[in-house]
DNA sequence: CTTCTCACA
DNA sequence: TGTGAGTA
């Protein structure tokens, strides 16, 4: 599932498809990344490219907007929801993971068997 | 032809 | 937000 996300971000569509996926106007979309609630690429010719996640995106805009919200309530939706991911990886980063309790034991076995370890442990200092 | 920026009889 | 001007 990770090369479908990977797809849903390569910025390939040029401002008139966009305008009829979103059914919005160029100048409307133009003004919302101004706002910063998009950050379409900009290509070789200075032309901005957008991706599928920006299409979405901009739908769910024009949802907010439907229901009467303002730029600056969008802007505060997404900078929570930025907080809240970011809140959830350093969550994820505190305690020791599986992952890093086998390593540790991994490098203890090498150290008892007397086969020092080629590289140091590298474990999460974090 | 499409998109870009800038500006407003 | 629309729209026209002058570009790239």
């Amino acid at each position: 599932m990770k090369e479908k996300e990977l797809r849903r971000s390569l910025a390939v569509l040029p401002i008139g498809t966009v305008m009829k996926l979103a059914n919005l106007t160029a100048r409307q979309i133009r003004y919302y990344e101004e706002q910063d609630l998009i950050h379409p690429e900009r290509n070789a010719g200075n032309r901005r490219m957008f991706s599928l996640n920006d299409v979405d995106r901009l739908l769910e805009i024009k949802d907010y907007l439907a229901d009467g919200i303002n730029m600056a309530g969008i802007k505060e939706i997404y900078a929570m929801q930025k907080q809240k991911a970011q809140q959830k990886e350093a969550d994820l980063a505190r305690p020791l993971t599986d992952n890093d309790v086998r390593r540790i034991l991994h490098d203890e076995f090498l150290n008892i068997g007397g086969l020092k370890a080629k590289d140091g442990p590298e474990y999460p200092t974090h």
